[in-house]
DNA sequence: TCCATAATTTGATAGATATGGAATTATAAA
DNA sequence: TTTATAATTCCATATCTATCAAATTATGGA
């Protein structure tokens, strides 16, 4: 991953509402939830929420998919994992002080 | 770590050069760096880099010590690790599909 | 078609962040 | 001392970000 990429994704979790939702999808697993629901369970106005949705997913953390008339949000685990190794990788590399509680069995690319 | 602090700590790496610093500075260790060193190595000028330093200190992901008339920073294993915890623990929670590559030996606090 | 629901886009505003020249502080050497 | 070096703080400015009411778009049901 790019370090400018990198940056985005950081960008995008540097705000308590996004970090929550991130959160909120993981836990939610690959169903995902609504927009609407999201909104409402972490209190956020639905414009307000659908502007850090949209920032989310710019940076490839989540994805989405309309079902009828809902937009249903979930976790891009790829996105996140790469974000992940790029953390490993980059700020690892090999450092046994930061590698130290980690066994990283295969290197993603 | 606080949902909050997280958010602190990735508004830290939300930056190309404050992310270059860090990448810079896990490579040189903990002998660490000059703040001249790294402001020149980067291309940055003294006033900016400073800036960017004290953000990343305030993030605890990186600490200073001075030395004589320079002023040496170095990478906070601790403070890195700790947000790397955060992120694997939170985002992760025990799912495989974003901790498959990774064995976590212990869980740090 | 017409209405209700779900979500996004628009647009205005307040606040935060990044930048770097000039001035200041801190330390060491002449 | 005085001078030079290293770094930070001050300050003005430009840009980016977050917020949410109002308007708009999209879909499904009556």
């Amino acid at each position: 991953m790019e370090l400018n990429t990198a940056c985005e994704c950081f960008s995008a979790l540097s705000q308590a509402s996004r970090l929550e939702v991130l959160k909120r999808l993981v836990q939610a697993g690959p169903r995902g939830e609504a927009a609407g629901g999201i909104a409402e369970g972490l209190g956020v106005p639905a414009p307000t929420m659908s502007f850090h949705l949209k920032e989310l997913e710019r940076a490839g953390m989540i994805a989405s998919r309309r079902e009828g008339r809902r937009v249903i949000y979930a976790a891009d685990y790829g996105g996140i994992r790469n974000l992940v190794d790029f953390l490993l990788a980059d700020c690892c590399a090999g450092d046994r002080r930061l590698c130290g509680p980690y066994i990283i069995k295969e290197q993603a690319s």
